[in-house]
DNA sequence: CATCCGACAACAC
DNA sequence: GTGTTGTCGGATG
């Protein structure tokens, strides 16, 4: 269940009359608990209370209800039950009927209300459905509640009206204004509370045949200054609005034709408490609404404030907050501050609703009303200019809803620190300025969005761009101000993108050298940045796929946005996106900012749940305190010694390949086992001692295995996968489709190291293997080496090496030959060396035999690892290290100070000459 | 022709 | 269910 759906069921269940027997169930199966689950708490299998009368659910909550007047005392008997704390629950809940108590049990507060208000307090209880990452969602009970009767009325409004699907740029700014008008009666814009709904309720029809021209009516009224009005002939009943304009009601104020439902839910709506709304909050959600694919998700998309800050603060609000501790009470450097305030510009080129913006806009207010308190000014008007926070934002909703949740911001920021009276007296008109472009980021042009102030900067602008100049330009009130830009632009990968992405890309990075076309869509937005950045001061950092600062786009990338004058000025390395989804198996990401030359640089590191920042020199483009080093892949090894290729391509479609059941059911004599079939080794066969076994036929013995049912049945099946592919390579082959793409063996033996493995094991997994082992695409292979190639490949330097340069999959390891092993700096090894490392190999490999048959999955386990096995491993380490240094390396970061330095020795000075712009 | 990747995907536990 | 950990084949250079 969503946010929605369950703020949906926990108000329908306050609605129903209180059944003491059956309320702590319907609590649970509002909150998504399955039938099944339910059934065993009430059979009492899985009730695991010690209190009588009370249900106890395992890992969640222990909940009671009791008599009238009982609340107190038996919320006393749960909190001190055993069971509450061994069994783990979450919560404790109490009410009869009347009172309503609930206590979070890791120390997240209580909740103590009537009865009938409990569902206002739901966000408290979302942990229940598995809804733990958001601590703000808690308090935003209201903008799930909001955001939930605002689809019923869209979804409603569009079946009444088929023709409004098409206009949806016209439904939307009709949302958009609408939303505005329920927050503007519950907050006294509209002078009296009420008026909007109350004027809707009267003036239109029951049977709601007029409701939208009633409503039309007052739009339009909200659109003509009150001296016009009289000959405008606006109807005496819209006259009481106030003239709101600010592009919110100009335009069209035709509305859809509502029906009774409609109409009801309306009235609905406006009942709710609008002066609750979180406008970055309630942004990140209601924009799922206008959106077929993501209603389903309906409040999920939510961008958690503390992932917001993790950008907006190193970026800037940190330095803000600095300069006030400095500036004190001293009131000449506090206007100062006051000054640079006013003139700082947030940009963000991928807006959404608004997110990012508004808190930017809420923090900085926060900050200049600390100011104004300081010099006595707690009323002053305040000098951040809303039009200082601009934004693009691809989708109309989206941008619609940015327009008005800065607008709400500004309000409520306003009431907040002068109080209501000034908020009211210079709200309306609301400022008809446009400051959110509908658009595509990446083909409009930011300096026309967002123009630096200086001279020249028109010009230099139509050199960098071909877009035309045709978007609205407005002075922004901020000469020699500074600009942040910002925001969560969208990662598509290398293939998700459409051709029309794919364009964009291309029309950015035509003008400079590089494969863009291995970038990932994201990076579109920091090659803009930095471009801008050029033309104005300031800085920008976004949230981004952290694939962008490893293996392949990194050579690409990062040298373009060095020549463009870019350096890293902080960042944050890989953490897992978090919204309220509670599946939320979510995406790995990074936060970069970049900056002409930032004044110093900090590294963010998750730590249990928390970042640590760390001041250091220089963060490079893998995102570690380390020089500027970029890893080119090469296709010989740097260090000559064994050649790793990859394993055996199948493009088989499953049909080659077997697992133990399906080579039985191939039903083949042991004649055709040795012949045709062999052991197939990827990464899981190394990892896991899994076994499979492949179809494996030389051209010799086609005849033969054509003559066995079972395996010609295969084979067939292979040449019509391959024929109906869509890549011509995998049609071309569909003429020996009884053989895999290649079709490599070993000699003697092979060592085969897997493409993907955990991240948790102190070292790289690999195995040794004899010459009937086919090694599969999903593993690299050494074939016929020399052993002291596996010595190096388990080396702690090695790990060290390919965690930092090569590709991850979210944090796996993502071994890769070119990338990892070719480019792997090897000082010359002696004869001597080698008959050590080879001596240190064999040991590894014994330890191994001596624990058989654990898998390389169970001898790794970091808790599990045998002592001789990490024993056999310290020696390696000693051998190999000894051989770069002289003794052992200290930490991590000192073999990668090491090995970059050797890098940069063996290839040759200047590395990569990739990303400067093309010569004309 | 050989990688390298996945706002992942499919397992185990 | 959710924490762990590597499939598979297409796009790419």
């Amino acid at each position: 269940m969503n946010p929605v759906e369950i703020e949906e069921a926990v108000s329908n269940l306050a609605l129903e009359p209180f059944d003491r027997a059956e309320f702590p169930f319907q609590f649970l199966r509002a909150f998504g608990s399955k039938d099944t689950a339910i059934q065993r708490l009430r059979a009492g299998n899985t009730n695991q209370t010690d209190v009588p009368g009370a249900i106890l659910q395992r890992g969640n909550i222990h909940i009671a209800a009791c008599d009238i007047g009982g609340v107190d005392e038996t919320l006393k008997a749960l909190r001190e039950s055993p069971k509450t704390a061994s069994q783990k629950a979450k919560f404790i809940l109490v009410t009869d009927g009347e009172v309503f108590q609930a206590e979070d049990m890791n120390g997240g507060g209580t909740v103590a209300c009537a009865y009938a208000e409990f569902p206002d307090h739901f966000g408290f209880f979302l942990p229940l459905a598995g809804i733990t990452t958001v601590e703000q969602i808690r308090e935003s009970s209201f903008d799930i509640k909001a955001t939930g009767r605002l689809n019923k009325l869209y979804v409603e409004l569009l079946k009444d009206n088929p023709d409004w699907a098409s206009r949806s740029v016209d439904m939307n700014h009709f949302m958009a204004r609408l939303i505005f008008c329920f927050f503007a009666e519950d907050t006294d814009i509209f002078l009296s509370g009420g008026l909007f709904s109350k004027t809707i309720e009267q003036m239109s029809a029951r049977d709601s045949s007029d409701t939208h021209l009633v409503m039309a009516e007052i739009f339009r009224a909200m659109d003509t200054k009150p001296e016009n009005r009289e000959v405008a002939g606006i109807k005496p009943y819209a006259r009481k609005f106030p003239y709101v304009n600010g592009q919110l009601f100009s335009g069209s104020t035709e509305c859809p034709r509502f029906s009774k439902i409609a109409r009801s839910y309306l009235l609905h709506i406006s009942s709710l408490n609008w002066k609750k709304i979180n406008p970055d909050i309630f942004g990140s959600m209601i924009q799922a609404v206008a959106d077929d694919e993501e209603r389903g998700a309906l409040g999920m998309h939510y961008t958690s404030v503390p992932n917001i800050l993790k950008v907006l603060n190193p970026l800037f609000l940190d330095d803000l907050r600095e300069k006030l501790e400095e500036a004190g009470d001293n009131g000449r450097k506090l206007l100062n501050l006051r000054h640079r305030m006013a003139k700082i510009r947030v940009f963000d080129p991928a807006c959404g609703s608004g997110n990012f913006l508004v808190i930017a806009y809420k923090e900085m207010r926060s900050i200049e009303a600390e100011i104004n308190r300081r010099r006595g000014e707690p009323d002053r008007r305040s000098d951040i200019p809303l039009t200082n926070f601009r934004g693009i934002e691809l989708r109309d909703f989206p941008a619609e809803i940015a327009r008005l949740a800065l607008i709400i911001a500004e309000y409520q920021c306003d009431v907040l620190y002068r109080g209501q009276q000034e908020a009211l007296a210079e709200f309306l008109p609301l400022d008809s300025q446009n400051w959110i472009t509908c658009g595509n980021a990446l083909r409009l042009d930011w300096l026309g969005i967002c123009p630096p102030t200086g001279t020249g900067v028109r010009v230099q602008a139509k050199d960098l761009f071909e877009t035309p100049l045709d978007q609205a330009e407005i002075d922004f009130e901020n000469e020699g101000g500074e600009t942040y830009i910002c925001g969560n632009p969208p990662y598509k990968g290398t293939k998700g993108q459409t051709t029309d992405q794919k364009s964009e890309l291309e029309s950015i990075f035509e003008c400079y050298d590089g494969s863009f076309k291995v970038l990932d869509y994201v990076s579109g937005w920091f090659v803009r940045s930095a471009e801008y950045l050029r033309h104005t001061f300031g800085s920008a950092a976004f949230v981004s796929t952290n694939s962008i600062c490893q293996g392949n786009q990194v050579p690409v990338l990062w040298p373009l946005i060095s020549s463009l004058g870019s350096r890293i000025s902080f960042a944050h390395t890989s953490f897992k996106w978090a919204n309220l989804a509670s599946h939320n198996a979510g995406v790995t990401v990074i936060i970069v900012g970049i900056g002409v030359s930032p004044e110093e640089r900090r590294l963010y590191i998750e730590q249990d749940g928390s970042s640590v920042c760390k001041v250091v020199d220089n963060i490079n483009a893998y995102l570690v305190p380390s020089r500027n080093i970029i890893v080119e892949k090469s296709s010989i090894p740097i260090h000559g010694l064994g050649q790793m290729v990859l394993g055996n391509q199948p493009y088989e479609g499953g049909f080659l390949i077997l697992d133990t059941q399906e080579l039985e059911d191939l039903n083949i004599n042991s004649e055709g086992r040795e012949k045709i079939i062999r052991k197939i080794i990827g990464s899981s066969e190394v990892v896991n001692g899994s076994e499979r076994y492949c179809i494996w036929v030389e051209d010799t013995n086609r005849s033969y295995a054509m003559n066995i049912p079972t395996v010609r049945e295969r084979i067939e099946n292979v040449r019509v996968w391959r024929n109906a592919s869509s890549r011509p390579a995998t049609n071309a082959m569909s003429n020996r489709p009884h053989q895999f793409c290649e079709m490599k063996s070993p000699k003697s033996s092979v060592m085969i190291i897997p493409i993907r493995s955990s991240e948790n094991r102190p070292y790289l997994p690999i195995g040794l293997y004899d010459n009937t082992a086919t090694v599969s695409n999903l593993a690299y292979a050494i074939y016929d080496g020399d052993l002291f190639n596996l010595s190096i490949i388990s080396s702690r330097l090695h790990l060290v090496w390919i965690s930092t340069v090569c590709g991850k999959l979210e944090t796996r390891f993502s071994y890769s030959n070119k990338m990892g092993w070719n480019t792997f700096p090897v000082p010359t090894l002696t004869e001597q060396n080698k008959a050590d490392l080879t001596r240190c190999a064999e040991g590894i490999l014994l330890a191994r035999e001596a624990h058989f048959p654990l898998t390389i999955a169970d001898l790794y386990d970091p808790q599990k690892m045998p002592e001789d096995l990490r024993a056999a491993h310290e020696r390696n380490d000693e051998v190999l290290e000894r051989i770069y240094i002289g003794r052992r390396f200290q930490n991590d970061t000192e073999r990668l100070e090491k090995l970059f330095d050797l890098y940069t020795k063996m290839v040759g000075k200047g590395g990569p000459k990739k990303g400067k712009r093309k010569a004309a």
